[in-house]
RNA sequence: UGUCCGAUGGUGUAAUUGGUAACACGUCUGACUCUGGAUCAGAAGACUCAAGGUUCGAGCCCUUGUCGGACAACCA
């Protein structure tokens, strides 16, 4: 980084978040402590909507000179598996991230949350409660009308002692008890209607097995397990800003008046047109198998996006980039696509390849000969270097690149026209073959023997280089073609009758067979490239000896597909 | 008819004790180019939700209203 750059990052506006943590700084609050947690329930797979919290969470962390807690709030063993708990570790630190040693687990703290809620009861503020989930639903009340109080309200500290002990010792049946926090029936705040705190569930945990059989609900868990890793700043999304009071009313039970306690601040969550964000209808594009699994490279799971060929550094950019505030937004996936570009610009290695082929044959080229061409690595990138690529009279062009009736500003090949070979030579369309439905075959050329790059007659001026490839020194690969997954900009507001999965766009996906530079021998999964004027594209990982698969991450910006696109 | 939150170009985010709207993406020109890429130069685009008020001065403060969002799982 330079010194302007940095400049610029030194004096970059804060976020909202960051301008508290500044003022807690200046005040000396928590020791000037910053303290922050990423805490995901292990009930599905991170996407993009994650990875900014991710960013934000262990980038303020690093800011601040603090540390960032990764923390599995696994406190519903019906929903959470260990699968997902490897798939986020995974992530996290493939975005870059580590949280030391710090790995948590809310269920680690299953038998300090069970002391405080004693404590609570001692206080006479919890209460066994022995309705069934519809009956206090249906004594909640709404937003508008109070709701009624629990006609078990009132037992004895001693009684709901013992029926909580109980609870815990497995005495009822699951649903049959809850304890629940005596706040207040007629809150305007929902939340704060005497919540449950404890649920019976006999259901196995994925880490505490069939020790307990009474859970805690999220909000009897969260702010504690904050408390209790010290953590400083708790941020999580718009949602949970009604939960806010009774995160701060726990607290109230288990802290001294003064003294340390964590504090939560919430954000806008990410939305990102052309998608869907929410956990449940992404694991219904599984389940229902619209797409291939949850690293299928239209999700915008972390998964999906890396096998789609996004880096690390491209989706921090993007974070970085798209900000932190309270409003609702809509992010365009037109600043996603440009974040992945401006990384891959810089880095990725140049190679032709062709995605739909059409034989150009160049009848005045010498029959068997083959030419070793210079090709540019990366032009961003000096130390990259050159490469050899094979020449011949049969190549492959791009079928894009000729039109039979080509309007006046189409470039590229056309009867009579000329064009340049990237790295090669200049050739004259002379003549093309059909076959009988008149589909073409073949373009015939000539070729001008004294424009091969480099040499002096080389820099006469043609309207367009396209790239191709030598049809004898080429490999074949199966091509995948990614496009949007919906065809609106916010498929979650259905109209009337129809829902999300109604917006999913057909053509998402196009498989075709097209041919890569024989240079293609030990690649590896995930390596990038981008195909000299077609896109940046990365080899997918179920590529093996005999079959080389490539994903199209993005395509390059074109200008030619956008005056196509006003013409039509 | 409740409580809480929000409202700034097409999109997102800024504007540090009130001082006259900035940056990014996108869009559009043009230059350059053996990638119609990249790069470079430039342009258009916001009377800051509305109406009042305080003030010499308001996107920032106050009042009222409008619109949008969240909240009625023993989900998180």
């Amino acid at each position: 980084m330079n010194d302007t750059s940095k400049e610029k990052e030194s004096s970059k506006s804060l976020n909202f978040i960051q301008a508290i943590i500044e003022e807690d700084l200046r005040q000396g609050k928590n020791e000037k402590r910053v303290h922050t947690r990423f805490p995901p329930e292990p009930n599905g797979y991170l996407h993009i909507g994650h990875a900014k919290s991710i960013c934000l969470n262990f980038g303020l962390a690093q800011q601040y000179g603090g540390k960032c807690n990764l923390r599995f709030d696994d406190t519903n063993p019906t929903k959470e598996e260990v699968e997902y708990v490897d798939s986020i570790k995974e992530d996290v630190h493939w975005l870059g991230f580590d949280w030391e040693d710090r790995e948590y687990y809310a269920s680690d703290y299953f038998e300090i949350l069970y002391d405080y809620a004693i404590t609570i009861i001692n206080k006479g503020k919890a209460f066994v409660c022995d309705m069934s989930a519809e009956e206090i639903s249906a004594n909640r009340g709404t937003p508008t009308r109070p709701g009624k109080e629990s006609p078990y309200r009132d037992r004895s500290i001693e009684e709901n002692l013992d029926l909580f002990r109980r609870m815990r010792a497995g005495e009822f049946k699951e649903g049959s008890h809850t304890l629940r926090a005596k706040i207040d029936m007629s809150s305007p705040n929902m939340h704060m209607r005497d919540p449950v705190m404890y649920r019976i569930m006999f259901d196995h945990h994925h880490r505490t097995g069939d020790k307990w059989c009474i859970y805690p609900t999220y909000d009897f868990a969260h702010g504690q397990s904050d408390y209790i890793e010290r953590i400083t700043h708790s941020v999580c999304t718009l949602e949970f800003e009604v939960h806010r009071p009774l995160y701060d009313w726990f607290l109230d039970q288990i802290t001294e008046p003064g003294s340390y306690r964590p504090h939560q601040y919430e954000f806008a969550r990410l939305n990102l047109s052309y998608t869907i964000m929410s956990k449940r209808k992404l694991l219904e594009l599984v389940k229902e198998k619209y797409v291939n699994g949850w690293d299928d490279p239209r999700m915008p799971t972390i998964s999906g996006l890396r096998r789609r060929g996004y880096t690390p550094e491209s989706i921090r950019y993007f974070a970085d980039k798209i900000g932190v505030a309270k409003r609702d937004n809509v992010i365009d996936v037109a600043l996603l696509e440009h974040s992945i570009r401006e990384d891959l610009n810089k880095r990725a290695l140049r190679r032709m390849a062709v995605i739909r082929p059409v034989k150009l044959v160049i009848d005045n080229y010498p029959d068997g000969l083959v030419e070793y061409m210079d090709a540019t690595n990366n032009p961003e990138d000096p130390e990259s270097g050159v490469r050899k690529m094979s020449f011949s009279k049969e190549l492959y062009i791009e079928r894009d690149d000729f039109m039979e009736e080509a309007p006046p500003k189409f470039f590229r090949l056309k009867p009579g026209g000329e064009v340049r070979l990237k790295y090669a030579y200049i050739v004259k369309c002379e003549y093309i073959e059909k076959d009988k439905d008149g589909n073409i075959e073949v373009i015939h050329c000539s070729y001008d023997p004294e424009t091969r790059s480099g040499m002096p007659q080389s820099n006469r001026k043609v309207k367009a280089t396209i790239h191709w490839l030598s049809a004898a020194h080429s490999k074949l690969a199966e091509i995948r073609l990614f496009d949007r997954l919906f065809t609106v900009e916010i498929p979650d507001e259905a109209e009337e009758g129809k829902d999300f999965k109604d917006y999913l766009n057909p053509d998402s996906l196009e498989v075709v067979q097209g041919f890569v530079e024989d240079s293609f021998q030990d690649v590896k999964a995930l390596d990038k490239f981008q195909f000299e004027r077609l896109g940046y594209f990365c080899v997918d990982p179920d590529t093996d000896a005999n079959k080389l698969i490539l994903n199209r991450t993005v395509t390059l910006k074109d200008a030619w597909a956008k005056i196509e696109r006003k013409q039509s």
